[in-house]
RNA sequence: GGGUUCGUAGCUCAGUUGGUCAGAGCGCUACGCUCACAUCGUAGAGGUCACAGGUUCAAGUCCUGUCGAACCCA
């Protein structure tokens, strides 16, 4: 039966191909309304067609998988449904540099022309993401990929757009909204990101009318002043209260300003003298509206300078008219001072370049109404975070929110359904566009992006089209993403779902780590430290690539990826190969019988140890599920896998399977495939490919009916309560401790491996050493083995003390008395510290009434053993010394 | 300025309701190709749990403050 046999080294490239096409072809990913079933559903967060796999993804759609891919082993009817977004402005972006480099424009090529060339663009770069996700072996139901642009999709967009618009929720304004000048759009507050940046604080002088005097303003911004339209000083401000009502004369421009006094100026920042520059600046828009003072806007959509300023600054770029402003004014003499300056700078999360605060007209949602049952669902615990101090952030955004600019100045997106008509203005706001559109004309504008994304978990079934998918698919039950996106995307599908459903769109929320590099760094293309998933798969395997991380992944914290964490990913797939492998060489020769038809009188030691270990294990990674401990998860798997099966028993067993006892060979053979089997299971969300690949082997020794039916699709273990046994596990312990003592003084002792080595153990407990003595003898290389509760201890030996036990291994001529002394010195040491702590402890009244008896007894308990074990320690000691 | 998170062995992290909680992996040291695995095995060294107070019979664990790091919001 050859063909049982594994490589020697497990070999991931044709083994996840071949499993992969095998689970598309028998539709296991695939789920459709079963009312016998539980549903259980995720969506994707969509990547953007823009995108290829990074680090990130591979966290996150691993996490999704492992729930999907148990929820599918616990029989519900698992749906994952993936599918892209067509990220309306990073898209733009990425569509606009092509053309350039084609050389041309969107704005030579017209839109119809430009929204080929995007569709094009996401037909090429959408499918790219979708074959990376199933190569990392993402189970999604591909027969439901959606993509926000769908026609469904954006249906369901603008049907919501509209219902919104006619509740009045949505309005349209002009605002000081955030410009980018690079694509010449407006941008939600979200998206603009501040850095730190290091430039100057200049200090003006404005001229008082009517006096030689003059104010002095202080300025981030020099080039700003040409839109100033006032001066503001603190009403408390003793320095300033006698200017209030007084006007200043503007430089450069002539324009005459109030100063007027506002709560708002901090005195102790730059001279308490604010200039005041409505159009251009957020605080000094409210500021300008409260004194109703004239607002002059500056700028054109590219930020150059339009025709409201002087001439000599008419069309400059912003900072070159900086530059001349300052350069003017110094001229002139009007520069008290130039400081150097720290100040935060609000970016183009997408454009990349500082933004500006710009008035213009533009479409806006308001928000309060919507946010309120958003904010009290997750407040009452109606939807979960985890971590659950999200929640905080969570709140605290929800508590300030404000109104959402939804409207962009792009192409690529859904086109704001709002037509005006020609001759009387009238306004149409509907799904369908109007019969005489000749008549009418629709808003040039597309919506952001999150404006439809916000839609997804209803979006996918096409709501507002009534579907029993809809019904029976939300509201969904996990969400997995990244805390950088709770506002953009987590809290407004919330309240999306809400307002449309009435219900929550999904039940749980995980929010990830950031991955970073070594240094803590994000990973970024720029800084070239974000490394490619597919040649880490290719190098390690899917499966080493998802463990590995899913191992690395601290609870709500950040990630630091390094491709070498990946290493105990891998390494961890090999030795769980091996360890099947080893098993399935006996498969020549055994079958195994599965354990319920197993003679359990007959059972082992060692058998009832690996049994309670693995259904503790299992009890424990369930329990771990609970509370989204994927690490804590993937953690307790490879221990008891590497530790316990791998370390114990199976070397253990090793001595049965090679032995002549054929009863204790089957029982020990079985179990082993029963634990094997069960670990398969158990790793099969996190391991899907390599845990497929054992799995099928096992079936050329089919020990039941289940062994027929592919792991993917196999059932979740059940936890056998009855066989966790804590005192089985503490005989166990001991009996590793008598083990591990024996080898550690034949390491010590520098024992060559060869040689093995006699030992004696005084105690009563003769009973327990004889059982298991040819455990011992294999483990621990051991000879001849005496017991005896009134054994003499030998000459030349060392001691170990276990439980009630004195092992006494005999190193004639081997034994470095020095050495031996030295270690026992510390033994005793340490004991006789952690003897005294226990003792002061029980010395202590308040203790011994005040706690609860059983941590007293316990106590009692431990310093009793500590006692005995040190005086067996010390008399050995003192032997040593003649 | 407001908020959140974190500071445990050289590195990365466990340590969930206070009571063997001082742990794991990597790295390091010594020995070893023992018939599954050198992507391995056996053993070993390493920490005043950032610091200072407090609560408690008992504190990495709870509270306060200090210092340091990261992130979010203004």
């Amino acid at each position: 039966m050859t063909n049982l046999h594994l490589p020697k080294v497990y070999d991931p490239k044709t083994v996840e191909k071949k499993w992969y096409a095998h689970w598309l072809k028998r539709n296991y990913f695939h789920a459709s309304v079963n009312p016998d079933k539980q549903p259980f559903t995720i969506i994707i967060p969509p990547p953007n067609v823009t995108g290829s796999l990074t680090i990130g993804h591979v966290l996150n759609n691993t996490i999704q998988d492992i729930l999907i891919r148990r929820a599918r082993m616990r029989g519900m009817e698992a749906c994952w449904i993936p599918g892209t977004d067509h990220a309306s402005i990073a898209t733009e972006v990425k569509v606009e540099t092509m053309l350039r480099e084609m050389g041309t424009s969107k704005h030579k090529i017209g839109r119809e022309e430009f929204l080929k060339h995007a569709w094009e663009w996401k037909e090429k770069y959408g499918a790219l993401i979708i074959e990376q996700l199933k190569r990392l072996g993402c189970s999604c139901d591909w027969e439901r990929e959606k993509f926000t642009m769908d026609e469904g999709y954006y249906r369901a967009v603008i049907s919501a757009f509209v219902r919104l618009y006619k509740k009045g929720l949505i309005y349209r304004g002009v605002r000081l909204v955030n410009w980018d000048p690079k694509t010449q759009s407006a941008i939600s507050d979200e998206e603009v990101v501040y850095k730190e940046v290091k430039g100057y604080l200049w200090y003006f002088r404005y001229p008082i009318k009517g006096t030689d005097g003059y104010v002095v303003v202080a300025t981030t911004r020099p080039e700003t002043m040409l839109g100033d339209t006032g001066v503001a000083v603190n009403p408390k401000d003793d320095r300033y209260r006698h200017l209030i009502g007084r006007t200043v004369i503007l430089p450069l421009v002539g324009r005459e300003l109030p100063i007027i006094a506002d709560e708002y100026v901090d005195p102790e920042f730059g001279t308490g003298c604010l200039k005041v520059t409505p159009a251009h600046d957020p605080n000094d828009f409210e500021m300008g509206k409260r004194h109703d003072l004239e607002m002059v806007n500056i700028l054109n959509e590219d930020a150059s300078l339009n025709n409201n300023v002087p001439e000599e600054f008419r069309g400059l770029d912003r900072f070159e008219a900086r530059e001349k402003v300052a350069q003017r004014l110094q001229d002139l003499g009007l520069i008290e001072k130039i400081e150097e300056y720290t100040t935060k700078i609000g970016y183009s999360q997408r454009g990349g370049v500082p933004i500006e605060p710009y008035l213009s007209e533009q479409w806006f949602m308001k928000m309060n109404d919507l946010a309120r049952p958003a904010l009290e669902v997750v407040k009452n615990g109606g939807i979960k975070f985890y971590p659950e101090h999200w929640v905080k952030t969570y709140e605290h955004w929800m508590g300030n929110i404000r109104d959402w600019c939804i409207s962009r100045q792009l192409w690529w997106g859904h086109r704001i359904p709002v037509w005006t008509h020609k001759d009387n203005g009238e306004i149409y706001c509907e799904v369908v566009p109007p019969e005489d559109s000749g008549n009418w004309t629709q808003d040039p504008d597309v919506l952001d992006t999150w404006a439809s994304s916000w839609l997804w978990p209803i979006g996918v079934h096409h709501w507002p089209v009534e579907s029993e998918d809809l019904r029976y698919f939300h509201p969904t039950n996990d969400l997995v993403t990244g805390p950088d996106i709770i506002f953009f995307w987590v809290a407004r599908m919330i309240m999306s779902s809400l307002e449309f459903m009435g219900e929550i769109p999904f039940q749980n929320v995980y929010f990830t780590g950031m991955v970073r590099d070594l240094q803590g760094r994000k990973m970024s293309k720029s800084l070239g430290n974000s490394p490619d998933p597919l040649s880490i798969i290719d190098k390690f395997g899917a499966d080493a690539l998802r463990f590995g991380i899913m191992l690395i992944a601290p609870q709500g914290q950040d990630i630091l990826f390094s491709e070498d964490r990946i290493v105990v990913g891998r390494n961890f797939m090999n030795k769980l190969w091996n360890a099947s492998r080893f098993l399935l060489l006996n498969g020549d020769t055994m079958i195994p019988i599965p354990l319920s038809k197993l003679d359990q009188e007959k059972f082992e030691l060692a058998d009832l140890w690996i049994l309670s270990r693995l259904n503790r294990m299992i009890m424990q990674v369930d329990k771990l599920f609970e509370a989204y401990r994927f690490n804590g998860i993937s953690k307790k798997i490879y221990d008891f896998t590497w530790s316990d099966f791998c370390d114990w028993y199976v070397e253990v067993i090793k001595s049965r399977l090679y032995g002549d006892d054929d009863s204790s060979k089957q029982i020990a053979f079985s179990i082993a495939i029963h634990v094997v089997r069960n670990i398969l299971k158990v790793l099969h969300p996190f391991a899907p490919f390599i845990t497929e690949e054992i799995w099928q082997k096992f079936k050329g020794i089919q020990i039941d009916r289940e062994g027929e039916t592919d792991l993917v699709v196999s059932n979740w273990p059940n936890v056998n309560d009855v066989m966790i046994n804590s005192d089985v596990e503490s005989e166990f312990r001991e009996l590793q401790e008598v083990i591990t003592g024996v080898r550690t003084i034949r390491s010590v002792m520098n024992v060559p491996p060869g040689r093995r080595s006699d030992l004696l153990i005084r105690g009563d407990d003769g009973e327990f050493v004889r059982t298991h003595m040819k455990i011992i003898h294999d483990l621990a290389k051991v000879n001849n083995l005496s017991i005896g509760s009134d054994l003499d201890k030998p000459p030349h030996a060392a001691t170990v003390v276990v439980g009630d036990m004195e092992l006494f291994i005999p190193l004639e001529g081997l034994i470095d008395v020095n050495k031996e002394r030295e270690r026992l010195a510390k033994e005793i040491e340490q004991m006789e510290i952690r003897r005294q702590r226990a003792a002061e402890k029980l010395n202590n009244e308040n203790f011994v009434s005040r706690a609860p008896g059983q941590v007293v007894e316990k106590e009692r308990k431990r310093l009793l053993d500590m006692s005995e074990n040190l005086i067996k320690l010390k008399q050995n000691f003192d032997v040593l010394i003649q």
